[in-house]
DNA sequence: GGAAATGTTTACCG
DNA sequence: CCGGTAAACATTTC
């Protein structure tokens, strides 16, 4: 479940169903699902209470009633559950934290996910601290990022997705936000005014939100909440997989391109450079 | 069989 | 330092 609406569901789903819990016991059984920046083994967190679950863009972490936090990142394919001990492993379960009544599993089909214990530096953990914040942060300066962005001789696709300019945003929401705000996704941020950006900025807000209400972009069991349920975001998808179908603006066929090594969808007609 | 998939990091080149 | 590319990670699906 992989950007900011998806990540920000499952956040919430652990905190309803995680808070003042102690972490009783922890089994490892995948080695890639430890980042090997995490400064110690993830079991060394056995017999901490979690008393806080926080995310900055796509990254979430656990924080407990010690110095140090438990991060997570979902990657591409990566999931929490809440199950009943008796529930049967799941094919790709990779962590598994028992907790009172319930367990909390880290399942992750395609090991690009990773847990890790970092150590906080303020609020933040290290393993975070290069990320920039969200466009839903408090500390989200919009006038800095707007000024970050005009001094890139880069694509704008490639910036959106630059978690060290502003975070969350991946691949399906960069390509909503560039289609809302009718700009091409190969456009230089030198080449657009403040005012764009500021079209642009208010899209992925509202991209972002309205995804947020409805559970997130899911296309299979890969992306669900920490009960196993999809999100209903696919079905307002405007330009992200619609290759060669109607723009839903203009009726011209959205193209696919790669840009950065990714997949672009635009419409050729609405979004001009 | 080939390509692509909601991501990040690192190495290398200009 | 900046920007761009390719590869790496692993599995599944079309």
């Amino acid at each position: 479940m992989p950007e900011l609406p998806e990540v920000e569901t499952v956040r919430q789903g652990l905190e309803r169903w995680c808070l003042n819990e102690t972490l009783v016991g922890i089994e490892l059984l995948h080695p890639r699902a430890t980042n090997p920046r995490s400064i110690s083994p993830i079991t060394d967190i056995q017999g901490a209470t979690i008393l806080e679950i926080r995310r900055r863009g796509k990254f979430l972490w656990f924080v407990l009633d010690r110095p140090v936090a438990l991060v997570a990142h979902l990657g591409m394919s990566g999931q929490f559950r809440i199950q009943p001990p008796a529930t049967l492993d799941e094919k790709h379960l990779r962590v598994r934290f028992l907790m009172g009544e319930q367990e909390l599993r880290f399942i992750d089909q395609r090991t690009f996910g990773w847990l890790a214990i970092s150590q906080l530096q303020g609020e933040i953990p290290n393993l975070v601290q290069a990320i920039a914040p969200d466009i839903f942060d408090e500390e989200f300066d919009r006038r800095a990022v707007t000024q970050i962005i005009r001094g890139k001789a880069s694509e704008i696709k490639r910036v959106l997705l630059d978690q060290s300019v502003m975070s969350g945003v991946g691949n399906i929401y960069a390509d909503e936000s560039l289609w809302r705000s009718k700009i091409h996704p190969q456009t230089l941020g030198s080449e657009l005014s403040s005012r764009k950006l500021g079209s642009l900025l208010n899209a992925v807000t509202s991209v972002m939100s309205q995804a947020l209400l409805e559970g997130g972009t899911s296309f299979d069991s890969l992306y669900t909440n920490v009960n196993g349920e999809s999100g209903y975001f696919s079905h307002s998808l405007m330009a992200y997989g619609r290759e060669n179908e109607p723009c839903l603006r203009c009726h011209k066929q959205i193209n696919r391109i790669m840009v950065g090594g990714r997949s672009a969808h635009f419409c050729p007609k609405c979004q001009v450079r």
